[in-house]
DNA sequence: GCCGTTTTCGGCCCGACTGTTTTCAGTCG
């Protein structure tokens, strides 16, 4: 059992602990275990057999027991027993907005609710109002929010709503009461996908700034409005919030909101073990109150370097703050080129030339071309005649284009077995592989990992495209081991893809750490299949930016030279 | 359940809000 799911357990007792009504300080030792087990450094399985767990800051005698059982045997006597003593889904009524485990716990006692559709049922018989601690208000506060549950889960795109969000931004800038004004919450740090966009301005007229906000020709409706916090639904759907404060509380007001929750929560703890308290009102020492500017000075007081919005997911940001060992994040003006273009050969819509001209008109200095591969009738993936075509068209463009280097490549199918969907004699006539699996989803994940690690030894393949398949919003990926196959991109030198269509965003971010730890190439790849998407290429950027990558860490941040070698160098293998 | 140049016992991030209370618990971000 790997360390994500270690502690991915530890945090469902936290859970369950809540609901059973213990020590809630118990229940917040396991989160911190939880954390503290995510944020290993070192090699969870040596510490577990060196009995070293304990050394661990938030992990005692008993976490550390419990997490060896779990290391070790793969499961855990106490947590079984604990979720076998509640019905299973009672941590889903959780989901419910005005819920937490106190009434949760209630809920169930009293009433014997222990689903969404159970309690929905119980609202409407009206039997919340009637217990200790419920009332009137909260039974139909419980009901508009299974309703809201079940019709605005949505989230959306990073990349839908930044366009929006920037252009809400510019509008509140341009307010002339606007002292400053940011964009704040999961937009601010990049999150892959966000289910509102969050706002902070600074301004001496509160009131003026957030009727203007309002009035806005995208707000469709207004949810809430009080002095200094507006709440709409533009037309497209999804939900903004501004929140106007005075300008001496704006830096700690934006650094409050922009969260996240987890690094708000440490930074406070941080702050509190330097003697300082730290809230989204100001930083005061005693009674003293210091006066920061800005986020950078606030950072800098506790002694810390300036932390990006994007890496704000309390992964161990602040201890390497305080070391002053953050990355030197990765930058849009550091792409260079762009691979994994698609076009009319296979299901792009643009044609070759267009998708050239593009790439040049952006100022990338290289483009390389990778359409998909013959068993991808779906795509109309390449026949070998068609390659050679279009490898013939290639030649040409690269005599009409001089400014662009052009690479002809192909996106490959991984085939079940894990082999490549072109004889080796063809493979070796392009510049670079994208090697991806785009069927049979369903395999276990032993076999799939086999099967992408087969692919990623073959010595065509340049790089794994789209590691784990997965579609935001829409369906997981598919079961694959990311440890094994980074593991393997280290031995092979095969490149690992950030996918960046907005869709898609895919190695997570949450891997590319690791990935960079390991010394493994990322290449952020648009995937485009239209001019227009060969700026998604930006976007991972954002993505690369959460993953703690720095320029070195990207392929396609080399300049042609360095690329051209490297490529050639590979095939020579 | 964890932790200690404030503490080995008595704390554990902070503040706002809400609805239920009659001084506060629970939830949220």
């Amino acid at each position: 059992m790997n360390k994500h799911e270690v502690a991915e357990i530890l945090r469902e007792i936290g859970l369950l602990l809540e609901i059973k009504e213990d020590n809630p300080f118990k229940a917040r030792a396991y989160y911190n275990g939880a954390r503290a087990v995510e944020l290993l450094q070192e090699d969870l399985r040596s510490l577990v057999s060196e009995n070293r767990l304990q050394d661990i800051k938030g992990i005692g005698k008993a976490l550390s027991e419990k997490i060896s059982e779990l290391v070790l045997t793969g499961d855990l006597e106490y947590y079984r027993r604990l979720k076998a003593s509640l019905p299973e889904g009672l941590t889903g009524l959780l989901k419910v907005k005005g819920l937490g485990p106190k009434k949760v716990k209630t809920l169930y006692e009293e009433l014997g609710v222990s689903s969404l559709r159970e309690l929905e049922y119980a609202c409407k018989e009206n039997r919340l109002v009637e217990l200790r601690g419920f009332g009137g208000k909260t039974q139909s506060e419980v009901m508009a929010a299974i309703d809201y549950l079940k019709k605005f889960q949505d989230r959306y795109y990073y990349a839908e709503a930044l366009g929006q969000g920037l252009a809400l931004l510019e509008a509140i800038q341009s307010h002339p009461g606007t002292k400053e004004a940011s964009l704040a919450g999961s937009i601010r740090r990049a999150g892959e996908t966000v289910k509102d966009i969050d706002l902070v301005a600074a301004g001496d007229d509160l009131e003026g700034i957030g009727r203007y906000f309002a009035a806005l020709p995208q707000v469709q409706e207004v949810l809430e409005r009080d002095g200094n916090h507006t709440l709409v639904r533009l037309e497209t759907g999804i939900r903004a919030k501004l929140r106007v404060v005075g300008t001496k509380e704006y830096p700690y007001a934006l650094c409050h909101f922009t969260g996240s929750k987890g690094h708000n929560a440490s930074l406070r703890q941080w702050a509190r073990g330097k003697g300082y308290g730290l809230s989204e009102h100001g930083l005061f020492a005693g009674e003293k109150r210091i006066d920061c500017r800005s986020e950078v000075d606030i950072y800098q007081v506790l002694g810390l370097t300036f932390i990006p919005p994007e890496l704000r997911e309390d992964r161990g940001e602040i201890e390497a703050a305080s070391r002053g060992q953050l990355p030197r994040l990765i930058e849009n003006s550091d792409i260079k080129g762009a691979f994994h273009v698609h076009t009319s050969y296979s299901d792009g819509v643009n044609t070759l030339e267009e998708m050239v001209a593009e790439a040049a008109r952006l100022g990338l200095r290289y483009i390389g071309i990778s359409d998909h591969s013959q068993s991808a009738y779906y795509a109309l993936g390449l026949k070998e005649d068609k390659i050679i075509k279009q490898q013939e068209e290639i030649a040409a463009l690269r005599e009409k284009y001089p400014q662009i280097a052009i690479f002809s490549g192909i996106e490959s199918d991984i085939k079940a077995d894990g082999s490549l969907d072109y004889p080796d004699k063809v493979l070796e006539s392009f510049d670079f592989v994208v090697a991806s699996v785009h069927s049979h989803f369903k395999m276990p994940e032993e076999e799939m990992t086999r099967r992408i690690v087969r692919a990623m030894r073959h010595p065509a393949v340049t790089m794994l495209g789209h590691p784990t398949g997965r579609l935001l919003l829409a369906r997981d990926g598919y079961k694959v081991n990311v440890e094994t196959l980074l593991a393997t991109a280290r031995e092979t030198g095969v490149i690992i893809e950030l996918n960046a269509s907005p869709a898609r965003l895919d190695l997570d971010w949450r891997h590319l750490k690791t990935a960079r730890e390991l010394g493994v190439m990322v290449a952020i790849n648009p995937d485009a299949h239209r001019v227009e998407e060969l700026n998604d290429v930006f976007y991972g950027v954002h993505v690369a930016r959460k993953g703690w990558l720095e320029k070195k860490d990207v392929f396609n941040c080399r300049d042609v030279q360095e690329i051209t070698r490297f490529l050639a160098e590979r095939k020579k293998r």
